[in-house]
This record gives C-alpha cells, structure tokens and sequence, in this order.
DNA sequence: ATGTCTTTCCGCTATGGCCGGAAATGAGGA
DNA sequence: TCCTCATTTCCGGCCATAGCGGAAAGACAT
C-alpha cells in the first residue's frame, strides 16, 4: 500500500470512479467501507468529483456522469481501426445474424470497441469499452498469436492466465501451443472460454509487417455455432471482412 | 486559484485528462505549458493516470484511453430514458432521413446521449457525449421551458448566456419569452444558433409531474428544413415519437 | 422523543504533492 | 561522429495540503 504512484490522491479518485461504476452508484459511507478510508477522506474525493462534473450526486448517492461518455467517444474515435471497420462490422453482424465484434488490445487486456447486433443476436452482457483478459476470447487470442513472443510473455507475466469459464486456458505453455495453431491457420476459435454456451470466431487485423492491431469477430450461441457453419462459412466470411478493414486502413 | 476543492491534485489530472482529449494526444512539456504548470508536476500526473490506466503512452505522447469508454457506456446506460428513447430515435432518423438526438440536462449544461444518422444527414461534427450550453439548441430549449423558473435561473447563473454563433439569444428576459412560447406550444426551434446552416426541431420528454428529463430533435441543413416540413411535419413526427417515449417511460 | 445511521463539517498534523534543478534521452544538423 | 537543442525523466527537499479523527448536523426509523 506503499507509494506506488506519484500522486496517491488521483489514485484514490480513480479508484473510487471505478467502484461506483461496479456498484451503479453509492453513498459516502458504502464508499468507504469498500475502499477502507475514512468517510472524511472518501468525501473530499467525491465532492471534488462532483464539482469537476465527473459525477453526479442524486439524494446521497454518487454516481459517474455523462463526461466520460465524451472522453470514451474521443479515445474510440482516435483509433483509426474504429472507423474504418465499423461499417464492415455492421455488415458481418447482418449477414451472419449473429453479434460481430471488434477489439484491440490496451495495457495488456482485450477492449471491445465496438460490437453490432444482427437480427438473431441473443441477448448479452457484454457491452463497448468491457475489458476481458486476451486468453478467454478468440478475439484475444488471433491478437496475441500475430504478436512477438516476447511481447505475450510480459502481457501473461503482468496479468496472469485467471480462468472465467472452467474452459478458459490455464497452462502457459499450452497457451502457445493454441496461439501457433492460430497464427498458421489464420483465425481463432472460443469455445465457451468466457461465456457459457457461447462460442465465437475470430481473426485478426494486421498491418504492413504482420502485428496484430485488432481482431473482429462473430459470436453466437453453442446451438447455431457448430458444424461446417462454424468450422468453413463463419471463418471464412470473418476473414474476408478482416481482409477488407486491412486493405481499407493501408489505404487511408 | 486558491482551494477550491477538497482535493486540488484530482482536479488537476482531471483538467490533464480533459486537455487530452482536446489536444487529441500531447507530450509533457505541452501540457506543462498549457496547465502552467512545472514540467515535474506534469509527469507525475501523466504518470500516475498511465499506470492506473487512464492514459496510454505512444512514444512520447499520452493519450486519453478506452477505460473512459467503459465508464461512460456505463454513464448513459445507466439512465432510462436512453434505453427507452433510442429504437424511437433511430425510427426518427429513418423516417426522416435527417439526425435524430437525445439530450438530457447534467450539471447545468446539454449532453447529447444519443444520436442517429438518418439517410440523407449531413456529415456534422456533434456526437455522443458532447456538451453545449442548453440555450443554444432547440432541445435545451425544450428542457428549459419545461423545468421551474427558478431552476432555469440557477443554472443561467452559474454558466451565463454565452454566445455560440451569431443568432445565439444572449439576453436572460428574451430567453425566459422564448421559453415561455415553447411550453405553450410544446414543441421548439433553433435557427442557426448553435451551427451556421442547421436548423433543428425538438420536443421535450416529460415526466409525470410535467418536468423534462430529456428532449428528443431532428436537425438538418436549413435548405431541406422549410415551409411546411419545418412548421408541421417535422413537428408532429417529433411530438408523436417523445409521446411514444413517454409512455414507454410509465409502463417500464 | 430517542437512538442509529448517514452525511457533512472542522481543524490538526505528518506526509507526500509540488517544484527547481539536474541528469538522461533523443532528434536533427553540421 | 560529435555537438546542440528540446524534451522527458529522475531526484531531493520544503511546506502546503491530503488524509484523518472527531464532532456536528441531518435522516429515518422505532
């Protein structure tokens, strides 16, 4: 609980924006008792969020206002990849019915950036800007099969292999074994990895010297993902579009 | 610049974080020179947002990061009436072929929560999550006229009457008739005061004590917003699509 | 009214935020 | 290759202030 970082109290606050967003929001005292600070302490942080207008204060709860969803808006925005493969996102989700997603990674976990729902897509829990560790999606692993070994291994050494789902991947080594299956096959499976009774396809998005700079996907429920719908048309359909974002952002 | 708030290092790298986004990415020294602030204060903070996530670093320049997506995806989806309100605002894109937006009122000011491009919209810069002073569009219009006097006098005294373009009211009583007229006739305009060439129509979304949580447009270049389109048709598809909204905000 | 829980305020104290200065780093340019 | 300039990064000290304990002010039951 040393000093880890230069400045504490920007620590706290940002610790304290994170909680209330976990908890949809909360009061002084519950704050606290989450955070193990004194109510005085946690008070100071949240007035001086709610005046810099980062939160909102309805009766004596706190929650996390709208002026993230500007800087979230800038932050997607700025990545080229967004715009360019948004529309072929919207177009894989519409074909295939299925929901089709895009990711990329920061500070070593998988960030969804963005995900369009077809006609059939069920209902789910995952949302824009969800963080998941890279292992438990197939988005994930087509990312970190196109990237440097020695890059992976300081992405595992500072986030660990924790398993979601009892499929998830455990083993370090058996980790790179799927990732060289992968990057010679040109596209990634999930089979439950994250959600159960989910599975979903995925490749990966490279640039000119072959590093991964996202992943787009279709994920779907186990019953309709199956047979050659999942092991031929969905591949292929998804490497096509993928192929399309690459040729797009070269020429951009 | 004396204490203002409890915290005056929060509010410095939230000031940092907002300069970001406007700066669309910097190094130390640019931020340094635009806070005013020593180089050292500078990187500590840069610092500490970058390990807390916050921040990514590329070279040598920080930029805002997609942890402020996940926050502020969570900040609109928190509120109801966004959920409620967005199939009725894609309708109202589609039918019109114009954009069709959301806002609510946060802090004193308008945040667009949602926005649908229609058919035939006009590239614009406006997007999800920005702010503008609500006297400045016909939506923040429509939410003033439908909240208290003397709530609409707080917030005109903490953020005054600044101009935008050159039709922006900028006088305290015209605003309050103007506002008058709205309530009365439940719908309102904005001719150009926000964006040269863009005209808007917007109606407010009411609560059950008659008070605007939100207001619901259509915007588009003044030469397709005219004659009866502008005074009837538009009005009426907006006016029917915030009663629809409404109603779905009762029953839910 | 009384007690319990919360939020809010107040003022002290030790800590760590802020800063000046210096050391690295890196990008041209000669 | 070496120098120059600009920038980032590191370091150490001082004193403002972040954090906290304690108390007051509400809120809401019983």
């Amino acid at each position: 609980m040393a000093k880890d970082v230069p400045v504490n109290a920007v620590k706290i606050s940002l610790e304290l924006v994170d909680l209330l967003r976990e908890l949809d929001g909360a009061g002084v005292s519950e704050v606290a008792k989450q955070l193990d600070k004194p109510t005085s302490t946690i008070h100071d942080h949240l007035r001086t969020l709610e005046q810099q207008e980062y939160l909102v204060k309805e009766g004596d709860t706190y929650y996390v206002s709208t002026r993230f969803l500007q800087l979230g808006a800038h932050a997607r925005s700025r990545q080229k990849v967004f715009k360019i493969a948004r529309p072929e996102i919207n177009e894989l989700a519409q074909v295939t019915g299925e929901h089709a997603n895009l990711m990329i990674e920061e500070h070593g976990v998988g960030v969804f950036l963005y995900r369009s729902r077809g006609p059939d897509a069920v209902r789910l829990d995952t949302h824009s800007g969800m963080r998941v560790p890279l292992q438990t999606t197939a988005l994930g692993k087509s990312i970190m099969a196109n990237r440097p070994r020695e890059e992976v291994e300081r992405i595992l050494d500072r986030h660990g292999l924790e398993a979601v789902t009892d499929r998830s991947i455990t083993d370090r080594e058996e980790l790179f074994d799927v990732l060289e299956q992968v990057r010679e096959r040109g596209y990634s499976y999930d089979d439950e990895e994250r959600v159960k009774g989910m599975r979903c396809v995925a490749a990966p998005i490279l640039n000119e010297d072959d590093y991964a700079i996202a992943a787009v996907s279709v994920s779907g429920p186990k019953s309709r993902m199956r047979e050659e719908r999942f092991t031929e048309e969905l591949p292929n359909q998804i490497l096509k579009s993928a192929n399309v974002i690459e040729v797009n952002l070269t020429y951009s």
